[in-house]
DNA sequence: CGCCCCATTGAGATTATTCAACCTAGGTGG
DNA sequence: CCACCTAGGTTGAATAATCTCAATGGGGCG
């Protein structure tokens, strides 16, 4: 009951303006009148990992930020197994595809607890047609997606497992020294690898004095080994 | 003499009303009106294969539809060597992220002889301002770059490299029967194996008579074994 | 206290890479 | 016109990496 517990829990409708992470999220450059615009309830739920958003399929009625946690974008394939196509955290957002009212192309599921807002679509249509600010901040929302598209597959996609494992690493610590993992067989569905081999090569780093673990799945990482490492091929 | 003779040929301006690709381009909605707006030259160019429309960190200064041929978008390793990331082909938008004022992420090289419209980022903005035809056609185009990278990632990027091969084909036929293949240092940069392993698949599919090669890389595709191989792992 | 999930590890099979050699077609220069 | 030369493609053999299948162990939860 500890997870469960918290698992998509209503939190009361949100306050926009005084948002915490106003500044790096969808409506970062909403003005004062915008916001009257806003005539649907933006509510705000806690998601326990392995609880989902959305799923592939879903009617796309609304689209999420993230304001606390990491989610991970999945897709299937045909033999049923599941690749990770992006992950999302803080100021991130998800189901943008909701937005020019396309299907949810992904699964969008909670890999840490997850903060997030909902933001119905018709809330979205509504603004991006009454305010540049917003329609601007979606184009530049899907040119990051881009982005992160073409990272997860250039680097975490390319060399050895050992590089991979390094650059995914790197990615989960920007800036800190510290770092939250997850699951190995979510690490094997983000590098393309098995998931013995992800867990191989987590056990080998953490030998390696590169990783320490603090406590489960917390670790503090050695910056400039990983780097050295992340260049293998 | 013979390629580069056609090198970045100067063809004149374009004429976008009467355009063969229109419905399927980046100009699809614009109206009557809309046209009146454009104020630059938009020219058409053809693009030898190897040379580029524009390199990574260029100043973006324009983006491209491309008319016919095929383009590969590249991203270059810290080792220094190249993964593609992306395949387009007529009726696709390359370099788009110059409508944002961004810098060119990749490098945009023709694969195959490839006819463009270059269109001045200033058209692109003063168009997205005025009209909102264009400002959803932006939002759809990257839509569309993520679906693609996606793509690639998944279905690409997984199981072993027959599979790979396999689906590489199955994409590049794209309706037809036949399809016209390019280098095998290409097919590996696409599908993340090595140069070598890439000639292998593809010798092993014409022994197998999966592949009928007419000419030199052109091939008549049998899409039945071409799935059956594509289900591996 | 016992079960279950998951990380870890081992051993062997499989697959892909590496390094090299060879071959062919097309272009070059004599 | 022919010999040469180069760039790709193909192939082989040895090596290295990853996967598969299987077993073990620990920690949390019921």
């Amino acid at each position: 009951m500890k997870k469960t517990d918290i698992g998509a829990a209503w939190q009361g409708l949100a306050n926009c303006k005084g948002c915490g992470i106003r500044d790096s999220a969808l409506f970062a450059d909403l003005t004062e009148s915008d916001f009257n615009l806003i005539h649907l309830p933006i509510d705000t739920h806690m998601v326990a990992p392995g609880e989902a958003l959305y799923h592939v399929g879903d009617a796309p009625e609304a689209l999420y930020t993230v304001r606390s946690g990491l989610v991970k974008l999945v897709q299937y394939l045909p033999n049923g197994a599941q690749r990770i196509v992006r992950l999302l955290r803080a100021g991130d957002t998800a189901g943008l595809e909701a937005a020019l009212g396309e299907p949810y192309r992904h699964s969008a599921i909670a890999v840490h607890p997850v903060l997030t807002c909902r933001i119905p679509r018709a809330v979205i249509q509504r603004l991006s047609t009454e305010t540049q600010h917003l329609h601007q901040q979606l184009l530049r929302r899907w040119h990051q997606a881009v982005e992160r598209a073409d990272a997860f597959l250039v680097e975490l996609g390319t060399g050895s497992a050992r590089a991979r494992v390094a650059r995914l690493f790197l990615i989960l610590m920007d800036e800190q020294d510290e770092c939250e993992l997850f699951s190995r067989e979510d690490v094997g569905a983000i590098l393309g690898i098995t998931t013995e081999t992800a867990s191989r090569m987590v056990a080998e780093l953490k030998r390696q004095g590169v990783l320490t673990e603090l406590r489960f799945n917390r670790f503090r990482c050695d910056r400039v080994a990983l780097r050295a490492l992340a260049e293998d091929s």
